[in-house]
DNA sequence: CCTTAAAATGAATAAACATTCTATCTTCTT
DNA sequence: AAGAAGATAGAATGTTTATTCATTTTAAGG
């Protein structure tokens, strides 16, 4: 490949980040049905057309960008945890490289939120298939770090899945309210200490059962 | 009022709920945007026309389901804690009339999870506003039991919204996967006691501090 | 049974908007 | 510098769909 071809190349990329930035803060603000092609075009600098080299339609482009920043995100994730010792660490790990990404991808995460939990015609769609994958495999990660947990006696015996999940929802409704703030008040990160605490402590070896949730319906 | 207007509103508000009941089974399966009134319309066997001299709008409508089904919930959620004495027990209550009621009403809860966190536009818009008030006075009515625990000894002294929020969280990502299963394995309520677990365990007051959320970024 | 008011109908309307298409402009090659 | 190849523009297209409204149907009262 010549130099010049890569020239092209890199241009071409940074056009094609120009357009999802725009379409970042666009879908991020009114959400995918109401932001339209023109506005993302408008905002983008480029005519609507040409959005159409760079994405086959809407709903690829907004793919293409949750997909890039949730795959960045797992990377991250990942090499974090890496460094860590026991399962205990390393989900706290997880927990704070988490809610530190949200802090620095403020419009991404509010669409991340909304994504997770909202859309099913993604969930449907060829594409949508695609993130949700992606999201399971962050539940999984949580899962076997859960297990490996229980295994080696740092937790006790719970429903490793289920326990992901609660886990991610209490991230992300964490995330939320912060997301809702404008402006925001202090960081996120600083949640960390308390998601960290009461999830690790709540499947910790227990010395006292909690016996409330025996009482009848 | 006569006898014969009384029936008369009686038949007005059935055909009312057969409308909502069609409109709730379309936005649970296709969501907002992807549900037309058109189909709803035809599912509640009704001319599109007709629809209007029930609800203003299609937002209006929506916004009418959500509501109703949220205050019937805090209904049934404020009756039952009425029943129990510890903050223990009571945040027990809520997390099981929380997750039977959801059983109870699957459709309703798939866009009652979309909806909490996803729509921004909801939340902007007057009527949003109203439903966004009662999702908040839900918060707060647990924020307030886990601040009676923190002073009656039952809990540590952790930020009761947050904490709150948290436990909001748990159950939302809970009822979701639960939701996403089709057709679903067992009852949604199995779930209560893990959520009380984790959750009243890891506000509880602790014997040793969890260490893990102390180390570097 | 006839009148009148209210309720229901569904075709018509109008706006919104994703996508396409052709003309225009850049950039590169020779 | 000419012209080919590719990129960009933005107006035009066609579809979808919420909402309205003129008309028909239903039911109540006298």
């Amino acid at each position: 490949m010549t130099p010049r071809v890569q020239r092209k190349q890199r241009e071409h990329e940074a056009r094609r980040q120009e357009i999802l930035s725009a379409a970042e803060s666009l879908f991020s603000k009114h959400g995918f049905f109401k932001t339209s092609m023109a506005d993302i075009a408008i905002n983008a600098q480029f005519a609507m057309g040409t959005l159409y080299r760079f994405f086959k339609n809407k709903e690829d482009m907004y793919i293409s960008l949750v997909e890039s920043k949730v795959e960045e995100l797992e990377r991250l994730v990942k090499k974090h945890i890496a460094g860590e010792s026991t399962a205990c660490h390393k989900i706290a790990a997880f927990i704070r490289i988490k809610l530190d990404y949200a802090d620095r991808n403020r419009d991404f995460f509010r669409i991340y939120v909304s994504e997770w939990s909202g859309f099913e015609w993604t969930v449907k769609s060829a594409f949508g298939e695609r993130v949700w994958k992606l999201y399971m495999a962050q539940v999984d990660l949580v899962a076997e770090l859960v297990q490996e947990g229980i295994q080696n006696g740092e937790f006790r015996d719970v429903a490793s899945r289920d326990v992901a999940f609660a886990l991610h929802g209490m991230l992300n409704s964490t995330m939320y309210i912060w997301i809702l703030q404008c402006p925001p008040t202090g960081s996120l990160v600083e949640k960390a200490h308390l998601i960290q605490n009461i999830f690790l402590q709540g499947i910790a070896k227990s010395q006292r059962d909690v016996k409330a949730g025996h009482s009848a319906i």
